[in-house]
Order: C-alpha cells, then sequence, then structure tokens
DNA sequence: CCGAATGTTCGAAATGTGCCGAACAACAAA
DNA sequence: TTTGTTGTTCGGCACATTTCGAACATTCGG
C-alpha cells in the first residue's frame, strides 16, 4: 500500500477529473503550449491565453469556458491574473512537476 | 498549439477519467504498489491483486470493483488474468511510461 | 456431477457533469 | 457618464456516473 491517505488520494482524484473533460483538456494543453516553466508570462506576446481566445480555440461559448478555468484552478493546474479587461491564464509548474513524478513507475 | 489531434485528446482524457474517481485511483495505487514494471506477476506471492482483496481493501462490494477493473482495463491502465477461480489485475507499465511523459514539463 | 468460491452482468436509484443562453459585473476608452 | 469589451453567475436541461443487491457464470475440489 502506497504512502496516501485519504485527503491525498482525493484531492489527486479531482486534479484527473479536471483533466478528463476533453475541452479543460484541450485548454491545459493550449496553455502547456504557449507558457514558459516558472513564470508568469508568456513565450511570446502574440501567444495570448484569454478567456475568449481559448473560447474560440476550444469552440464553447465563453461562459463554459470561465467554468472550465474556474475548475483547472480550483485544482490548482492553472494560476490567473487580471490585466485590463482581459484575464491571462497558464499552467502551475508546480503541479505538473507533481503529477511528473506520480507517474514515476 | 500542441501536436495532438481529437483522438488523442479524447483518448487521454478517458485515462484521466478513470484515474479520477477515489476509488478507482485507491485501485491504481494499489496495484503499482505491489507489481514489478515490465512483469506479468507481483513482486511477492503474498501480494495478491485479486478482485476480492480489492473489494476488501477499497470498501465497496465486489461488482463495483468488477466495474472498476473493467474500466482501467478499458482504457489501458491495467491488464488482467484468470489464474484459475480468481482474476489477478497488474497495471500496464507502458500507459505509465506515456503519462509521466506527457507531464514532463 | 455438486457445492463452494470467485467474479460478471443487470436493473435501479441517487447524484454529478457539461453545456447553453440570458442577465449581470468589471474594466477601459472616449 | 456612456458605450463596448470581456468575463462571471445563474437557471435549467440532457445525459453520464457511482454504487448497490440480486441473479447468473466460471472454476476448482471432492
Amino acid at each position: 500500500m502506497p504512502n496516501y491517505n485519504r485527503e491525498d488520494i482525493e484531492e489527486l482524484a479531482e486534479v484527473f477529473k479536471a483533466l478528463s473533460n476533453p475541452n479543460r483538456l484541450k485548454i491545459y494543453l493550449r496553455l502547456i503550449s504557449c507558457c514558459k516553466p516558472g513564470t508568469v508570462g508568456f513565450i511570446d506576446e502574440d501567444s495570448s491565453a484569454y478567456i475568449g481566445d481559448l473560447a474560440d480555440e476550444v469552440a464553447v461559448v465563453k461562459s463554459t469556458v470561465s467554468h472550465h478555468i474556474k475548475e483547472l484552478k480550483r485544482v490548482g493546474l492553472i494560476k490567473t491574473e487580471r490585466q485590463g479587461q482581459k484575464i491571462a491564464c497558464w499552467v502551475d509548474p508546480e503541479m505538473v512537476k507533481d503529477l511528473h513524478k506520480f507517474f514515476k513507475f
């Protein structure tokens, strides 16, 4: 038996649940592809990661994207920051590091 | 944008969904903890991984465990093999390797 | 063949999820 | 302040998930 307690397991399960919806997974992949590890910015300024852009690319309405972003944020996979009218999103490298370790066989 | 097509994304999402249920995650962790990579057996013979044992440990009835095992198997996370009356389960190291790579930041 | 042990399938109930559109809120520019 | 842009919240519908218990299937031992 591994050294995970009930809370650890439930928390982990929530992270996987966040990635278990194809549209949320697309959002995650989109953010991973444009954001540098350890930074709050983007690799290049043209590569934006705002809610509206994500809605266009994932092809769901913005209210749904808003929900998805909220969920990804809740479980710790992404961070957000208001930049004027828009809200920027990026992946939290710490969580990704944890997941990487989790699947170390 | 990363080089994942729609099918890749949906398949990946299904793997995460399989791990998104706390009881299925417990089963996965239980199997990871007792099975050697690349093998079809167990680290030690006492460390069994049969449906009935899993039901006891995870504290759900065997019919539910049976469903969970079926799902984990469907998405490629585990393999099973009948051994007499019992059915042995183990984690497929290939899938774990893929997931490990997926979270390489 | 029979009985015991083990796992699967089925039906059903409760709960959760994903999505949309409409209304609302925050911000910027004029 | 007014207008346009962007994102959030709410209500609601359709559908999926989780779990259980009962009935069925498979296998081994005698």
